[in-house]
DNA sequence: CGGATTTGACCCGCGC
DNA sequence: GCGCGGGTCAAATCCG
């Protein structure tokens, strides 16, 4: 069973919604562009003012802001396509409530979530109320809570944690997917420290709480395995990163798909599990979507702009025996350079 | 030694 | 009101 994970393209079933908890009716949405990683037709999910938008990246989505239904349908996500879940505001009909977790449990989806390669891509813009409040509270919340510390004299050890209270907080976008993984940090581009781990009822793995490191970048992400399937890893994604993706980072994932790594592939790649296998790596992509994407705005920043065309070779040449897996891979790929064409 | 991780305590929202 | 579970904090610890 085990035996070549390879084969699959591992995206997993995907679930759209909204973990808010009272909808402003407000439909300030958290991005104007949407994204379009993929040109696919069909109905969107996202039928509201957006039509013709630029391309962009998923990077951006995180940086940006997207319409992450508008992300969702992109992914190739129908939803009449096993675990598409989306909902708007005051919209969610569609959104089914994962069983208990407020995302990605494996179990959502209703019964039994075959696996199967479809994305798994699970949103939850709980944005409404802007990201800019929200990134605010996310630093007011500590600011808060230090005057409050130094105002009522800060005698607890821990107990002026004052978090905002009566104030929802957790209005950062979510964007969460699943993926196949031995790893549960999946390297994204971007650097995170850990902040808490908890344990998750009815699952013997824990979740663990990343924080990106970047001043003032206040996304966050949240990583689980499913306990249904130990093999997937769910990573939510919390918040925009306001900041560009640092170009070299330790395991410099990013590096992999810098201009150099794209079109020299022979020049071994520092890191090791993806770097002895680009196979490996292209097959475990959507781990590594952020990174592909943050790599690829290194290309676009860079401006290497035949960069998109060695790697479209070098992908036909990877992928000449996978036809299938060339054909996902495709579909990641082509629209993100789109933008690199366009600028 | 500085930065990252671990881990127990605390806060908060929600359901009963 | 209470208990539960999720999320966060921060001191302690680890590690390069």
């Amino acid at each position: 069973m085990s035996d070549e994970p390879s084969k699959e393209l591992y995206y997993q079933d995907l679930y759209l919604g909204h973990s808010n908890q009272q909808s402003t009716g407000g439909s300030a949405m958290f991005c104007e562009k949407s994204f379009s990683p993929f040109n696919i037709p069909g109905p969107s999910a996202s039928s509201s003012g957006f039509d013709d938008p630029p391309y962009m990246s998923f990077t951006e989505c995180l940086q940006g802001g997207l319409d992450y239904n508008s992300l969702a349908t992109s992914f190739g996500l129908s939803p009449s396509s096993s675990e598409v879940f989306s909902s708007v505001e005051g919209n969610n009909n569609n959104y089914q409530k994962p069983s208990s977790e407020g995302h990605g449990d494996l179990g959502g989806g209703g019964s039994e979530t075959p696996v199967t390669q479809n994305s798994s891509i699970s949103n939850s813009s709980s944005s409404e109320a802007g990201a800019e409040e929200e990134q605010d509270s996310g630093k007011s919340k500590k600011d808060s809570d230090e005057v409050k510390a130094s105002e009522e004299g800060s005698n607890n050890k821990k107990g002026n944690k004052g978090r905002k209270k009566g104030k929802k907080q957790q209005k950062e976008p979510r964007f969460a997917f699943m993926t196949k993984s031995e790893v549960d940090h999946l390297e994204d581009g971007y650097r995170w420290r850990k902040y808490g781990q908890k344990a998750v009822k009815n699952s013997p793995y824990p979740r663990s709480y990343y924080r990106c490191t970047t001043q003032k970048c206040t996304v966050k992400k949240r990583v689980e395995r499913s306990y249904q399937d130990p093999t997937t890893v769910i990573t939510t994604y919390e918040g925009q990163h306001n900041h560009p993706v640092p170009t070299s980072l330790r395991g410099n994932a990013a590096a992999m798909f810098t201009p150099s790594s794209l079109l020299t592939p022979q020049h071994t790649l520092p890191s090791a599990n993806a770097a002895s296998h680009h196979h490996d790596f292209f097959l475990h992509m959507p781990h590594h979507f952020n990174t592909v994407a943050a790599s690829y705005n290194n290309l676009i920043n860079t401006g290497t702009n035949n960069a998109s065309n060695s790697l479209h070779h070098q992908l036909q040449q990877q992928y000449h025996n996978n036809p299938h897996d060339y054909g996902l891979l495709q579909d990641i790929l082509p629209s993100m350079f789109l933008k690199q064409d366009h600028s």
